[in-house]
DNA sequence: CGTCTGGTTGATCTAGATCAACAGGAGTGG
DNA sequence: CCACTCCTGTTGATCTAGATCAACCAGACG
């Protein structure tokens, strides 16, 4: 490490520059080291539930994390992935509210946690950290706005797709040959839950997407076999 | 009036306690009265198209305002209502990005446009402002987060009394014999695409609803027959 | 009076749900 | 080590919600 700061200390994070703490000064991240409680969770564990009071923020260092919402008849849907370098719980916290949904991790991942009187004596010493926080309140509401869109006029074959590519982008690479390869972080029922559909309809999507020849899938990896078609059915087709 | 400003001055407006605006002074709101630009609007004036860049806010005074957003294969889908004293554009404006969604006058509305730059100077002299849009983006993210995890999980037909319900909240009232009431703003057509269904399929939902009692339509105006049936179907059925 | 748009209906088709059966691991306890 | 159970995933059979397309009607409007 380039400094005598412990290696787990916010100044030597890996998202260090991705997440909402880029604004703050030395001195003042410094507190937020001090106030922070970094743990490892593996898959099941809750960061938050639905209707809890928020009792600070998590920062994401990896891993992937599950937002979950119930609705009024008590099943849920996953409404989101959060993965690393992304900063949860913050809504909760600046809208003086319970939280809306709730957060669980997916994959085993390394979270931390910054204790709420922490979080706001920084927003008040410092207005740029609140207004990062105003644009990821932006991101996070043109991706859910995009994804309802979807949900109001895709089919779920296109939207299926569409998840895949999304999920390319964060976590896949190039495998051997050059092809575009995704190591899927999560289960076939997270993945139908997340756009809409019962794990027997998606097991059957995938047998027709795959004798289509757009994808391989073996277990939890896929190949793009064809990214043109990909694109295309994604946005275009039926 | 109680004071000697102009009939159509924001310190008059009937949407003032309600808007982002009321956190400023006298002489703030002042600016604002100065800037801004009151209209009347009919059925299809569009207020900003997606991929625009903003231009400034939009106050609608009365009237409803429909947000669309167009997916990457071109069709439209109506993905929230906007009614009187709420603010409309700031998303854009502050974000210093593309409108992301386009917003169609859907009845007859009067609308104040108050020109981008003073908006940002306001904003920089007083930290209450952006802390309020901050909040609004927060109730909008809710609400988009409710209705698509109710995409993800309800029927058609929870979805459109779920609908009909938000809409009793809104522009519903009591008739002389006490039931409950609502005049729609919108047509058939609009009503479909906010819950992502054919206008044909619609006609058939209204058809069976009101064959199971729940309620009775009128061309427009539809009368809740038994509340708590619809209340029940809206949660609970299928 | 013709034209247009919004709304309803009929006939038909299909995407996706539902329910049940079963196969493959993975973990647990004897 | 085997037997047992639990859980994920896949498939078959069937059913249904909703799409699609066309016909048709009623009111609005030039």
């Amino acid at each position: 490490m380039s400094d005598d700061k412990p290696i787990h200390s916010c100044a030597n994070c890996p998202s260090r520059r991705t997440t909402e703490w880029q604004v703050l000064s030395d001195s003042e991240l410094e507190l937020v080291d001090q106030a922070k409680r970094m743990r490892p969770l593996e898959p099941g564990a809750i960061l938050f539930h639905q209707g809890d009071d928020a009792e600070g923020v998590y920062c994401i260092q990896s891993g992937l994390v599950g937002i979950r919402r119930l609705n009024v008849r008590g099943d849920s849907a996953l409404i989101r992935l959060s993965s690393s370098g992304t900063t949860l719980g913050y809504r909760a916290l600046l809208s003086k509210s319970p939280h809306r949904n709730s957060a669980e991790v997916l994959t085993p991942s390394v979270v931390c946690t910054i204790e709420r009187s922490r979080v706001t004596r920084l927003l008040g010493e410092n207005p740029r950290l609140g207004e990062r926080f105003l644009q990821h309140c932006f991101t996070d509401m043109d991706e859910t706005e995009t994804d309802y869109a979807h949900s109001l006029t895709l089919h779920k074959k296109a939207r299926f797709l569409h998840l895949l590519l999304v999920l390319y982008e964060r976590v896949g690479h190039r495998d051997g040959t050059n092809n575009f390869v995704i190591d899927l972080p999560i289960s076939r029922i997270e993945l139908a839950s997340l756009i809409g559909v019962q794990p027997a309809s998606l097991s059957r999507l995938i047998r027709d997407i795959q004798a289509e020849g757009l994808l391989h899938f073996n277990s939890r990896r896929v190949r793009f076999t064809n990214m043109d078609a990909v694109l295309h059915a994604a946005g275009l087709e039926h």
